[in-house]
DNA sequence: CTTGACTCTGCACGAAATTGCATGAATAAG
DNA sequence: CTTATTCATGCAATTTCGTGCAGAGTCAAG
């Protein structure tokens, strides 16, 4: 990666998340610390930031309206989403559904590997404009306006010609018996067809999914390759899903 | 292989992936590195790009990026997007191509009647999430990072389907003569596809853009339905658009 | 056909930039 | 005050850069 682009794409985390710390930025673009820390110093010199013990802050005191998506993606979901992003491997082929859930996964992917990414919904698509080494490809359709994702039948022939590696799947409830299930029948049809084009598919799971239902099943627990679930849930609820043979993964 | 044209090609890389690296760049061509610094050397003499170390960046250091222009929605395309919108008529499907201007024409289409909106950007498509009567279809393909629109095979065969009533277009140029066009070749193509498919296609024109040019040649300006123009402008500079027929509304 | 000027390309080598680690100082937290 | 981070600096290893140079190809004049 080029050292002036690195440097935009601090300037750009920035912006979006109103501070920079140091060791997440390190991790994020898999570089030491000490070269994010020079980064800091050098953009600070030139009065692009304004250095602070642990990273930086902007220049000027916080732009308010970014602060507010951050509040909103919560601390679970930004763990759920970096153990995702781990499971990524370099030149692989995700598809990422739509969901609050899966848009952690496309913020925390490594900005230092080339992906590429598939995905149905065009806020994830927005989402990863200034990721620079990721590949987007948008499956294109008749919007469903409450999930925002592309359906029909146009949606469903671009699928069918896609081999993902990975489905990170977005689901509403999931139950050992019941399967994994979501609030709408045209939905759940599409989820279905990505998984089946898909090598794997897992599923991120916070608390209140857990042992729950919806509606419309999208498919049985135990077609799924693994769950990422939320951590400090007891060991006894989730044994059901071990018993499925199911891959669990806590975060 | 030429080298002008190799030369052209590091530019369409740079405009594309917002970066050239010269190893990358050497394997692409099969040539040494040696070559593609040299390349990279005398087009920065050139002034066509901006030398770092591993590679090239473009010409202006850290253009204001896309969330930055879209928080500075200017008092001027507000107008433009505001007369665009008053051209839809309720049942009407129009096509909103992707920028910052028809950005505008999202956000100001009236709340109270029933469009079909068309777009190949996920940003326009995510715009519209919250406009409770407008139908949104999504062309999908490959994204083209800069100026995130979908391209490719795909997106052009999706829209062969389409037959909107109004392409709003977006332009980086326009001129009498030589036309409108755009900085790069692919969006050009894809931009005079949408054209072709739709009954009128209507721009949106601040004074910045009038009389210029830019590499790319969309279409010559009599193809056009109509201008939407930045109020203030002299009449001598746009008699020579109303020699074309061209009908122009000032806003 | 031959010759010579010119261009393009790859290789070699010293210079410069980048990065990670180690060390000791500075800072924040308890 | 004590402890754990975080910071700055020096240093070594690696990568990338720039330049000189030689071989191959092109082109045109002789």
């Amino acid at each position: 990666m080029l050292t002036t682009q690195r440097k935009s794409l601090i300037l750009d985390m920035l912006r979006r998340e109103g501070q920079v710390i140091a060791k997440r930025a390190a991790e994020e673009f898999s570089l030491s610390e000490d070269t994010i820390r020079r980064d800091l110093r050098e953009m600070a010199a030139e009065g692009l930031l304004r250095r602070v013990h642990g990273g930086a802050m902007p220049i000027s005191p916080d732009l308010p309206d970014l602060s507010a998506r951050r509040a909103v993606s919560s601390d679970v979901k930004q763990r759920l989403g970096r153990a995702a992003a781990d499971m990524v491997k370099p030149g692989q082929t995700i598809f990422l559904d739509g969901g609050t859930s899966t848009a952690e996964i496309a913020r925390a992917l490594p900005r230092d590997f080339a992906v590429t990414v598939v995905t149905h919904s065009p806020t994830i698509a927005a989402e990863l404009e200034h990721h620079p080494m990721v590949e987007v490809i948008l499956i294109g359709g008749r919007l469903y306006k409450h999930s925002m994702v592309a359906t029909g039948a146009s949606a469903m022939a671009q699928i069918a010609l896609m081999r993902p590696d990975i489905f990170f799947l977005g689901v509403t409830a999931v139950h050992p018996a019941r399967g994994l299930s979501t609030g709408d029948f045209e939905e759940a049809a599409i989820k279905r067809h990505i998984a089946a084009c898909s090598s794997e598919t897992i599923t991120l799971v916070t608390v209140e999914k857990l042992d729950a239902a919806s509606p419309h099943v999208i498919m049985p627990v135990s077609a799924l390759s693994g769950m990422i679930v939320q951590e400090g849930i007891d060991e006894e609820r989730l044994a059901s899903y071990r018993a499925l043979g199911i891959a669990l993964l806590e975060a």
